[in-house]
DNA sequence: AGCCAGGCCTGCC
DNA sequence: GGCAGGCATGGC
């Protein structure tokens, strides 16, 4: 099982390289993002991000006083925006409360002072909250999603699809660094989304090397089990 | 046309 | 404490 873990990072890390996540220029952005993307495609929340950029919003007390229906206009692109926008400032409204607005205090506290914290707010669940702990603050936290738990299962290294299992898994088995977290699960989403897009007959798939390697069958890039 | 995307909450059982 | 159902846009 560790074994598996650990060569299915290296071999992720060989072919797709460093990949610098999480895409964002600042803590704020990561923490917005973060919330934008539940459920939702990079691509629109790319989009928002930009809107959000061009009316210079990416700014906390600026986006805790903007109207809801300003706000929900400008995150439009991602989604359920009338519930976005509403996660989106409980968010900021915490830590404009937990820390003034001033991110470094953050990264003087406690991981599970924070966790604990974040999974009270009305909005972020353990992927969102787990994100943001280890993208914006760079804590050591593993990043379970849907690309995670469908790729081990096809992998058959898995050995359950509950969240909390599954992180203590990659806890347990890698060493605790905030690198190989962040790029461990950037990896994932990479390969996950490469193959869906070269299915399902990519010779070269990096997925389906893996496959290979591990005598698994190839997923044909639906949400089956 | 229809399925899917880097979840989460609510309301039933 | 598990599990549908709802939330909504844009890309393929």
């Amino acid at each position: 099982m560790q074994d598996k873990i650990i060569q299915v990072y290296y071999l992720l890390e060989n072919y797709y390289g460093e990949t610098g996540w999480w895409p964002a220029e600042s803590i704020l952005e990561i923490i917005i993002g973060a919330v934008l993307t539940q459920n939702t495609s990079w691509s629109n929340v790319e989009k928002c991000i930009k809107n959000l950029k061009s009316n210079n919003m990416i700014d906390l007390h600026k986006l805790i006083n903007l109207d809801d229906e300003s706000l929900k206009s400008l995150i439009k692109p991602s989604g359920f925006y009338n519930l976005k926008a509403k996660r989106l400032k409980n968010v900021l409204i915490f830590f404009d409360s937990f820390c003034g607005g001033n991110f470094e205090i953050i990264r003087k506290k406690s991981l599970n002072d924070i966790r604990d914290n974040l999974l009270q707010i009305n909005g972020v669940g353990k992927e969102t909250a787990d994100s943001i702990i280890l993208y914006a603050f760079d804590f050591p936290i593993f990043v379970v999603d849907a690309y995670t738990k469908r790729l081990f299962k096809r992998l058959g290294i898995n050995f359950s699809e509950d969240y909390d299992n599954l992180q203590e898994m990659f806890h347990k088995y890698l060493e605790s660094n905030t690198y190989i977290y962040k790029e461990y699960h950037a990896l994932i989403v990479n390969v996950c989304k490469d193959f869906c897009k070269k299915k399902p007959n990519c010779e070269f798939c990096p997925l389906k090397i893996i496959c290979f390697y591990y005598n698994s069958q190839c997923w044909s890039g639906d949400r089956s089990r």
